[in-house]
DNA sequence: TTGAAAGCGCTAACAC
DNA sequence: GTGTTAGCGCTTTCAA
């Protein structure tokens, strides 16, 4: 026995208008007439077809999102925090990769022209200007996750990583270090750009001079981290402690100061970004920003939902950025309680 | 402009039925009339919606995936490697967690009756013997991942834990090792039982006795690892080595060995089960047990697809394990070369 | 080889 | 308050 609207009309004599203003909490209806409706459905199983819905109100209930290439560990706390608020407000999600295969914007655009979702959640890294105008055309709503500035025209939800960078090395400073390098992550990357500035400003502002030739480019991968540890640490002006612009790239270095047999912290510290669970287990513990990545997740999504509900309007560009928090390890010269 | 199929039909001066064959590659066309509707498709760059498709012939092109509660590491991979193979099938992915909220079963159910979904892949640790029939009531195809035995009258793909843990149990019975302990996973987790059985089993085909107060339960977390050890250590009767049933309760023994003051694998070994990230950053390194995880996750979403298209049997049960190997690092006591 | 037309199940504008 | 009806864009018999 098929159950659609019709039969759930026909069963209630009544119109399938009249279901239909029911199952939609639209226009009036009689209570009794409402609730003897509500009870048929309920009783026989009733759900609307989200293909028809979707064809004749361009209405799906579902969110996409679009990961960058590489999905680590930080994207997946992104994904479970969209995750949970999207079941909050019935939506469902569809997710894409941005495979290497394929061009990032490709990709998004058509994701975007497919009409399979009421809007989307963009995370990746480097985004092209081109992206921008791709998101101003796109006919749904887009919330761009951790990749652009609060200066472009969009709605952005980030870490704010230029504090978080502070922050960190200001402990650093604090804890009487003068020479500290940094190992950056891509240029192109914008969350790494952020983390360099605060880098840069911290120590100018403290009177410390910032020195080139403390800082070197990794890529956020752990070998990049291991190898830029080694540079560092293989020139006649070595730094005394070493700011790895993610967790990973801490990592690597960790590995790169066991093989050069150096003790940390005693003989240099390192502290990293992300919080990671490996940077809580391994020893010493890595002190690192904590990133609150669920919860970013949450609110983009949250806003995103405002927008395509018409609470939020869409045309409006908005930026937030959700502060970070220090984790505070032995990597860095502190001691374990 | 709205370019649909009618407007290509318009253009093309064939009537919509033409188009729809040539866009579903169905029924003879004059190959002249197909190049000239896919020159001009291609050129107005039009892409059929996919709600009307889905309307009409009850096809979606999206697949389901749904997610245990927690998702770690492990389950990223599998996803992976669905997306990867989704993306070679030109399939969209849906994607819901199992919300503590809400009952797995209601969760799956829902996802199935939506028709959102040509079929689903589902991951759920452990799960009620409820879902086999909801399985196989359902219209949809399902593959099971991890989460069934091969007698259930499903399809699902597997690891083969129970050889894997016969493989790394053997191999610190090759040590020497004569008293070995085990911190178990879930009971009602068949991968858990799996592997219990296979250290169980092994122990006794190689002479060695078992003791059941050398094995002990936890629940696959760092700390149910880190108490496991504790106990296991705390007896009179200690184990030499101890088998955690996986890598997160491997390192949490790791912590409770440290706090002991035990060396690895000096006074105890230690060998985990799944190969995670962290396991290979530690020191000294894991001796733990690969998982093909990605693999795993191509060929369940390979398998479906055949399922949809009718390639497969859907009615007709199907089991696949994928083999396991091992990774040698020193926690076993061997030596790092 | 091609076209006409009947759905697929629902929403929304309009009429009563 | 409720019903009628015209789409939404596509697939799929059935004829031609």
């Amino acid at each position: 026995m098929k159950i659609n609207i019709q039969e759930i009309a026909r069963r209630s004599n009544v119109s399938i208008a009249t279901v239909s203003r029911v199952l939609n909490n639209k226009g009036p209806v009689k209570p009794e007439t409402r609730n003897k409706i509500l009870t048929l459905a309920k009783q026989l199983n009733y759900k609307p077809s989200p293909h028809a819905r979707a064809l004749s109100s361009r209405r799906t209930d579902t969110i996409g999102v679009i990961l960058p290439e590489l999905v680590d560990e930080y994207f997946m706390d992104i994904i479970q925090g969209i995750d949970e608020e999207a079941h909050l407000f019935n939506k469902y999600l569809m997710i894409s990769s941005s495979h290497s295969q394929r061009n990032d914007i490709e990709t998004i655009m058509e994701f975007m022209g497919s009409g399979r979702t009421d809007g989307a959640i963009i995370m990746a890294p480097s985004l092209h200007d081109e992206i921008y105008e791709v998101i101003k055309k796109s006919k749904r709503p887009v919330v761009l996750l951790n990749c652009c500035s609060s200066k472009t025209n969009v709605v952005s939800f980030n870490i704010d990583n230029y504090r978080g960078a502070r922050q960190i090395v200001a402990h650093l400073i604090d804890h009487g270090y003068r020479k500290i390098g940094m190992i950056k992550g891509p240029d192109r990357n914008i969350e790494a750009q952020a983390r360099f500035e605060g880098f840069h400003d911290i120590l100018v502002e403290r009177g410390l001079e910032y020195k080139e030739n403390y800082v070197i480019s990794g890529d956020f991968s752990l070998t990049s981290g291991n190898y830029g540890m080694l540079r560092l640490m293989g020139s006649d002006d070595k730094p005394q402690a070493i700011f790895a612009a993610n967790d990973y790239m801490a990592i690597g270095a960790y590995q790169a100061a066991r093989n050069l047999n150096l003790k940390i912290p005693e003989d240099v510290a390192i502290v990293g970004f992300d919080d990671i669970f490996t940077s809580r287990i391994i020893h010493p513990r890595l002190t690192t920003v904590h990133v609150p990545v669920v919860e970013l997740g949450r609110r983009a999504l949250n806003y995103l939902v405002g927008m395509i509900d018409g609470t939020k309007d869409p045309a409006e560009s908005y930026h937030e950025e959700l502060s970070t928090g220090l984790v505070i390890g032995e990597s860095c010269g502190c001691k374990s309680k």
